[in-house]
DNA sequence: CGCGTTACGTAACGCGCGTTACCTAGCGCT
DNA sequence: AGCGCTAGGTAACGCGCGTTACGTAACGCG
């Protein structure tokens, strides 16, 4: 049904061990007309390597895995991941896409099982990944962390900053109320209250909320007074807030000051549009993947630079 | 590194083929006794047969590849397919996804390399991709189109009548500008057309916008008039034309009514909230989940019959 | 001529598994 | 005893590939 390396090794006329070292890069002992012979029959036979049976005989596939993290998928991380499987493909591998929010075990089986060249993950390991990964001796793939700390800590300093310059001395923290984000959602609350902590002003309120009017309502009601600059996880709390400002006649930004994460396009409807943080996902994408193939054609170079997160404000009217 | 079934073999004082039997369901003709010492070495030594392995003894592995389409992925649809990983796992079957946006020569080369037991899609395939998989004599699985019409059309079919029976004459359909959508968007509004036809009414205005209020506001001056009603391509658009409406002192429904599609959480929090149309995605997800392993489990019975996609609107204030 | 090199390939093993043909012991029956 | 049968299990092949030890000429050189 497809060709193997037989078929290539019988039209080149040489033995299918000639065939494998020479689509190997291995082929320098051979001469140029056997290597062109072989170049050109597994090319009229557009001959591909069985990922099984390379697998098998070297121990790990040309499958690269990335873990997808529970935080919401989609929009530009989508068009990212596009582009990093076209990029991966250019280079012989795999790019395939795993939801991690499964089980550790699930993960273990999956990399017994598959035996990835490598697993990747934007958003860094948890400890359990990283142990699984090690047990296994498989090429854990982080995104580096930008000098002088995550992008999670980033993302909390500019937010901090910002409501800080623009003269908010009381400040609150609002995080999605969904489980998935506690990871994140939490790490960003803790930078977010170390940057009050530094500029002498008290701890900030921690409201957490669905994606509803009454929630959000709700949640703005726990705020001791009006006046509070919020920091949200993403924009999509920042609108629910936003709303919710609204909905109980508070002024924005006056009573109510307002900064989501992520530039998202609905948040420039509102009115007034979002005050947000972009960051070029595309550019932190390719980052990734080039750092990545980088990493896997040349393990001795563990190179643990990578650009530096860009943060952007965006000025809108809610701050 | 890992147990192999020698492993389990030695352990359980069988030979290799004996263990590759009984664990795989031929274990009929061996004692009850043997039977448990190699499921107990099996568990013991948490044994995992590697998918290269098996995958070159048998020709296709244990591993099911889901074709993500370009169109928004995220939100339910995530928890969806998260739920689904879990469920496949459970039957021993891995599910992995891939991001379509890329080549048909692409996707061929993973289907020749990975030889996955499935190819999943739940929005159906296209010619190509269909053509790939026959020629490859891979499975593909699509969630079988509920009896009456595809769910496009079904979509469709639901907005323009809530349009018509909320008293609209004049209908529109407004584009997601994004090349992706292309497909879906089509069919939506040839769907929709037909409909108006069937009414007895004008073909409908076809509008196309991206999510940014100048364009949403330059599609809505290419209506000829006030008083349309807009079937949009999903709740985004529907959100920016509302934008619009407002930023051009439009009356809504009066001068303009809207239904969306997809009942996203935002939708709820614009002024007034979205007309706009849910289903179950978690349901439908379960369902062609179920159904899919149906399927590759007993390959004869390729049972046709899906839940028929349950769309239900939410009537906002947008019409 | 005789010997050592080099250039060019090939044969063969093993990766981990599924599968099938085959073997052996035990038992019942004539 | 001889035959047939079944239950219970094993040996061995092949899936497609990477790798390495091993030819086998041709060639250079004294």
């Amino acid at each position: 049904m497809v060709a193997t390396s037989e078929d290539v090794a019988r039209r080149a006329g040489v033995s299918r061990g000639a065939v494998s070292q020479i689509l190997n890069g291995r082929g320098a002992r051979f001469s140029a007309g056997t290597r062109e012979r072989v170049q050109l029959a597994a090319a009229e036979l557009d001959y591909r390597p069985s990922v099984a049976g390379r697998a098998l005989a070297r121990g790990s596939s040309d499958i690269v895995i990335a873990l997808i993290p529970d935080t919401t998928f989609g929009g530009n991380l989508q068009d990212l991941f596009e582009s990093m499987t076209d990029e991966f493909a250019g280079h012989g591998l795999t790019l395939l896409l795993r939801l991690s929010g499964t089980s550790t075990t699930s993960l273990d089986h999956l990399l017994t099982g598959i035996k990835p060249r490598a697993v990747l993950s934007l958003t860094g390991f948890s400890d359990e990944e990283r142990a699984v990964l090690e047990e296994r001796g498989i090429r854990g793939l982080e995104s580096p962390a930008p000098t002088g700390g995550s992008p999670i800590h980033d993302i909390a300093k500019v937010q901090a900053r910002h409501l800080i310059d623009r003269g908010h001395r009381r400040l609150a923290f609002a995080h999605l109320r969904d489980e998935r984000q506690e990871f994140y959602g939490r790490a960003r609350e803790e930078a977010f209250a170390a940057v009050c902590l530094a500029e002498g002003l008290p701890a900030p309120e921690v409201l957490s909320l669905d994606l509803g009017l009454p929630d959000a309502v709700e949640a703005l009601r726990m705020l001791p007074a009006r006046g509070f600059g919020v920091a949200c996880y993403n924009d999509e709390v920042a609108i629910a807030l936003l709303a919710a400002a609204r909905e109980i006649d508070w002024a924005v930004p006056d009573d109510l000051a307002i900064i989501g994460m992520d530039h998202l396009l609905l948040g420039q409807l509102t009115s007034p549009p979002l005050t947000t943080i972009e960051y070029d996902q595309t550019t932190v994408a390719e980052g990734a993947g080039r750092w990545a193939l980088a990493v896997l054609e040349q393990p001795s170079e563990v190179s643990a630079e990578a650009p530096p997160l860009q943060l952007r404000i965006i000025q809108g009217g809610t701050t």
